[in-house]
Order: structure tokens, then sequence, then C-alpha cells
DNA sequence: GCCAACGTTGGC
DNA sequence: GCCAACGTTGGC
């Protein structure tokens, strides 16, 4: 099983929003990187949910990849403001996976206290804050599992 | 709200 | 293919 973090300003879609969706599909990824970590992921895949642009930004939660990548919808609407008019159905540019809410950690882990844990020092998150999918090393989940209290 | 860091675009 | 200009992200 692989690791992966997922980053949501939580003023636009939070932990408690797949809490009471209990699933979602991950919609509106428009950077290549990210895109090819959704298309590396499995059915069955951890992913932590992080909170950007939050007061303290943090790991809040864990989500399932519930499907693997398929080509993201929105891409196609005109009207959807993630529309991509140089994107195709035959050879679609963006994708999205469908995540689970599994649970929320005990005690949020702020980005500070990661920089702080000199075990996460290579985490992606630390070295390249703007990247918003992102692979997680299964040392690295246990340790903020961990630093969050997740039971 | 500011601004540094980063990614993308497009002219050449 | 280079790189300046521009737009976006995200911590603070």
């Amino acid at each position: 099983m692989a690791y992966w973090l997922l980053k949501s300003e939580p003023s636009v879609y939070s932990i408690d929003d797949l809490k009471r969706d209990k699933s979602t599909f991950w919609e509106g990824v428009r950077n290549y990187q990210a895109r090819n970590n959704l298309r590396a992921m499995k059915k069955g895949d951890r992913a932590l949910f992080y909170h950007s642009n939050a007061a303290p930004a943090a790991v809040v939660g864990i989500a399932e990849i519930s499907k693997a990548a398929y080509p993201d919808p929105t891409q196609f609407l005109r009207s959807n403001k993630y529309f991509d008019g140089k994107s195709s159905k035959e050879n679609p540019r963006w994708s999205v996976v469908d995540i689970r809410y599994i649970g929320r950690l005990k005690s949020p882990v702020p980005l500070e206290a990661l920089k702080k844990a000199g075990a996460l020092s290579k985490m992606v998150l630390v070295n390249n804050s703007r990247l918003s999918v992102q692979p997680v090393s299964e040392s690295e989940w246990k340790i903020v599992l961990e630093m969050g209290d997740f039971r």
C-alpha cells in the first residue's frame, strides 16, 4: 500500500466536509506533478488530509483512495472553473481519484511540528510546500499518525 | 494582505 | 531551448 498527502483549503473543502459527504472525487488538480501522483494512486492507498491556508496549516485527518484515477469531468464543462479547452475526451489532460473519509486525527499536526520533527526532514511537504498531491513514505506516515494520536 | 517561491506561458 | 513575464499558491 502507498501513502499520500492531499491538500485542501478548509474554506473550500475541509475534513468536516469530507466527513459529511463520506466520499468525494478529488477535482481540480491542474498541476502535472500533482496529476502524476493522482495517476499513481491505487485503490486502497491512504492519504493524509492537510488543511492549507489555515490557521494553523495542519494535517487533520485520514482518507482512503476508493477509486483509482479516471478523467476529471470538470475539465470538459465549459461553465466550470476547472474547464480546460486544451483537453479532449480522447486524450484527457487531468485526472481525479475518489476518496473516502476514514477519520480525524485526535490532535491535528501543524506544519510547524512537522518541520521540527527531525525524522520528517525529507517529507515533501516540508521541502516543496506548493505541491498539492504528494507521496508520503511509510515511516513518515507512521510518525505523523503517532504525532496526531490517530487511533 | 503581503510576498517569496514556484509553475506556466509565450516571444524570440 | 532559453528566459522574462506573469499567475498562483500558501505561510505568515
